[in-house]
DNA sequence: GATTAAATAAGAATTATTCCTATTTACAAG
DNA sequence: CTTGTAAATAGGAATAATTCTTATTTAATC
C-alpha cells in the first residue's frame, strides 16, 4: 500500500506543489484505506476540519490524484463515482462489499476470454466489478 | 427484439396505466435501439414532441421501465447513467462503441472464472463491460 | 357515464459540481 | 532570509440534473 510520503514525492516529481488542502485531502483517504468515497463526502470531511477549503478545491483535487494514480475511481450501478486510495500498479479489478463498502482488488482480469471473440470490434477499455458481502459482513447478523 | 405491443402489455400486466407520457417514452427508446439514452437526453427529446411534459414523469417513467426490464442501464466510466432497450432475456454483458454509442450485446459472461477464487467473499452481483470501436466506425476516419 | 386510484403538470427546491476573479501561497532563485 | 512567480485557493455565484409538492387530470373499471 502507497504510504503518505509517496504520495507527497509523486506530487513534486509531477510538478505540482504540496499543499494544505491538498494533504487534508489525501489524509481523508488514508483515515479510510478500504471505504470507497465520493468527492462530496471527501469534501464534508475537509470541511470538518477546515471550514473555509472550498468545493472547487476539493474536487480539483481528487481529479489531480487520479490523474496520479493515487486514487481510484470505482464505479457502482445507481450512484455517484466514488474513489479510493489505489490498490497498487498492476492492472487489477474489485470486490466490493455491498454492506459496509469495503474494496478489495483482485487480481483476474476476463479480458483474455474474450478478446479473440468480438469479432469486428476492437477493445480499448474494460470494467470488471464483483458485488457482494464480505467475509466479516456475513458473519455479523 | 421486443416490440412495443409487448412493453405495453407488460406494463398492464405489472398494473400499470398505458399513458400517453409513458407511450412517448417508449417510443423515445424505439427511435433509437442500439443508442444508450441519459434520462435528461430522453427528457428534451419528449418535449421537442411534447412541451408541457414534465421532468418528473420522464424520471419516473425510466425508472418504472428499468423495473419492468424493458430497458436496462449502461454504466459510462465517467457519464451519467445510461439506458437502452433491454437485448433480450438471458443474462448477458456488453460492448459500447466510443465513438458512435453504439451498444452491442455480449454473450460471454466471465463470472464462472472467478466463482471459486474469491475466498470468503460471497458475490450476489457483478458488472462487465467493453468498450472500444465497433466495425463501423473503425472504417470511417 | 360515473368512480377512483394512479399518474401527471407545473414549478419550486435540492444537490452535486463547475465557473469566475481577486487574493494567497509554495517553492525556487538570488 | 527575502523576493519573484506561477500555481493554487477562497468565496460565492452559476449551472445543471434530479426530486419534491400539491392540485388537477386521466386510464381503466364498474
Amino acid at each position: 500500500m502507497i504510504d503518505r510520503e509517496q504520495v507527497a514525492k509523486r506530487l513534486k516529481g509531477a510538478g505540482y506543489k504540496f499543499t494544505g488542502p491538498r494533504r487534508l485531502v489525501i489524509d481523508v483517504f488514508f483515515r479510510h484505506p478500504e471505504a470507497s468515497l465520493a468527492v462530496k463526502d471527501v469534501l464534508a470531511e475537509v470541511q470538518g476540519e477546515c471550514p473555509h477549503v472550498s468545493p472547487d478545491t476539493v474536487y480539483r483535487t481528487v481529479a489531480l490524484l487520479e490523474k496520479l494514480g493515487v486514487v481510484e475511481p470505482l464505479d457502482f450501478s445507481d450512484e455517484a463515482k466514488k474513489y479510493r486510495l489505489a490498490c497498487g500498479t498492476e492492472h487489477h479489478h474489485h470486490l466490493v462489499c455491498l454492506r459496509c463498502g469495503a474494496v478489495m482488488p483482485l487480481q483476474y482480469c476476463p479480458l483474455v476470454e474474450v478478446e479473440d471473440g468480438v469479432e469486428g470490434f476492437s477493445i480499448v477499455d474494460h470494467r470488471f466489478e464483483l458485488y457482494g458481502y464480505c467475509k466479516a459482513c456475513q458473519q455479523t447478523p
